[in-house]
DNA sequence: ATAATGTTTAACAGCTTTGTTAATACATCG
DNA sequence: CGATGTATTAACAAAGCTGTTAAACATTAT
């Protein structure tokens, strides 16, 4: 299938491309039980026929397109914090990088909860990995919140809890919110823009109190 | 089938009654899409033609277990607050009365979100209701808000970020939480009314600090 | 050119889905 | 009892799903 220089460019032939593209794109948005092969090939321009020449199964292509959002997935889990720089300032770009992040990819975290929701053994393999992602960086925030109270620099939290509240709201305006907007209002690519952007900052902002807020 | 005098029981049949239970089971679990009418049988102990008899159509049956749930969605976007009583005591209150109802009801809110995802054209004639309520219910607590504001009692909040941070908090420990832990670690029934009961906990002192705290 | 190899199509198989229907069992009532 | 309306079953039909296959077509190498 891979032609190196006669016709068909490096890598991937077209149609072998497009529909990874096509099911990548149906797959974040619907979920696997919710897209059929059948849509996918329609969507790619190709018999569907092609689509288990190409993948074999709707399991295998399925996996490939994890495969190829996995990084991401866990960078999601990622950057809420960095160095042992300051700490709110760190805390704050933390916050705000990983929200920038799920702008990019506002289909992740649907896609992910969707998936473990209804597919958890797809994600079976991946569960290594993930649990050990998120035990490093839970370990990693843990240990520098709890200075920081030592310290008597912030509020007495629950570092899980922080860390869940930092999560799921920010989470939250992307699993919640765009399904909310199909029944309430409907809404244009700017004005969602700027939604959400408030709604990063209000999310620093509740943060900011919560550790700093004086009662 | 079941007859107790020699008469059918009042209002529905024992099939029709466990046809309707597993049909509401499986809806709110599973969503529309992804509940077949042959499982609901299955599950009601009867033949799927039996469904078919009773309720005509798999969206007929569906629009009935909505309707029954109807209320409780409502109510779901209800209380955060009540009178003009002391406001932080009512709004503490409201937020815990809307977590406890989510704790008896624990799926509403991923069928709900499902359903305005997948089939939102089956709320459609639920708009309006819903529609309404929500504006008579933002409505009422902005302007409870804006007066707190004025009066110089709270911090400057957006009145919608604010009802944002409380819906989305409640919420997200019953649509994201649970597929989470399907993944990363199964829970004992004790534990995870815990873990609700300090989510909770968290969520009012959030929000309790952002209106109060100073910085 | 021709053989070998890779790509694509159309048809089909087997399964599951929603929904219907004809036949049958059943209860109730006159 | 027998007539009548209801409840139930099994079988079926049409459609859509995943996956396979044989044959047609294209491309490359010999």
């Amino acid at each position: 299938m891979v032609k190196i220089n006669g016709q068909k460019t490096a890598g991937q032939n077209d149609t072998e491309r497009k529909i990874m593209e096509a099911a990548e794109e149906m797959f974040l948005r619907n979920g696997y039980n919710m897209t059929t092969t059948t849509m996918i090939a329609r969507k790619a321009g190709v018999t569907h026929a092609m689509l288990h020449y190409y993948y074999r199964t709707k399991e295998q292509i399925f996996i490939k397109v994890l495969d190829r959002n996995l990084d991401e997935l866990l960078a999601s889990f990622h950057p809420v914090m960095k160095k042992d720089a300051p700490f709110w300032e760190t805390l704050e770009s933390g916050i705000s990088t990983h929200f920038d992040f799920l702008m990019k990819h506002p289909e992740l975290p649907t896609f992910i909860l969707d998936t473990m929701r209804f597919n958890p053994e797809l994600l079976e393999s991946y569960k290594p990995r993930i649990r050990e992602t998120l035990l490093r960086i839970t370990g990693f925030h843990f240990s520098i919140i709890k200075d920081e109270i030592a310290a008597g620099k912030i509020r007495e939290v629950d570092p899980e809890q922080l860390l869940l509240d930092i999560i799921t709201l920010n989470l939250s305006a992307f699993i919640m919110l765009p399904p909310a907007r199909k029944v309430f209002t409907e809404i244009s690519d700017t004005r969602n823009r700027q939604i959400l952007e408030n709604r990063k900052k209000e999310i620093i902002a509740l943060i900011k109190s919560r550790l700093y807020g004086k009662l």
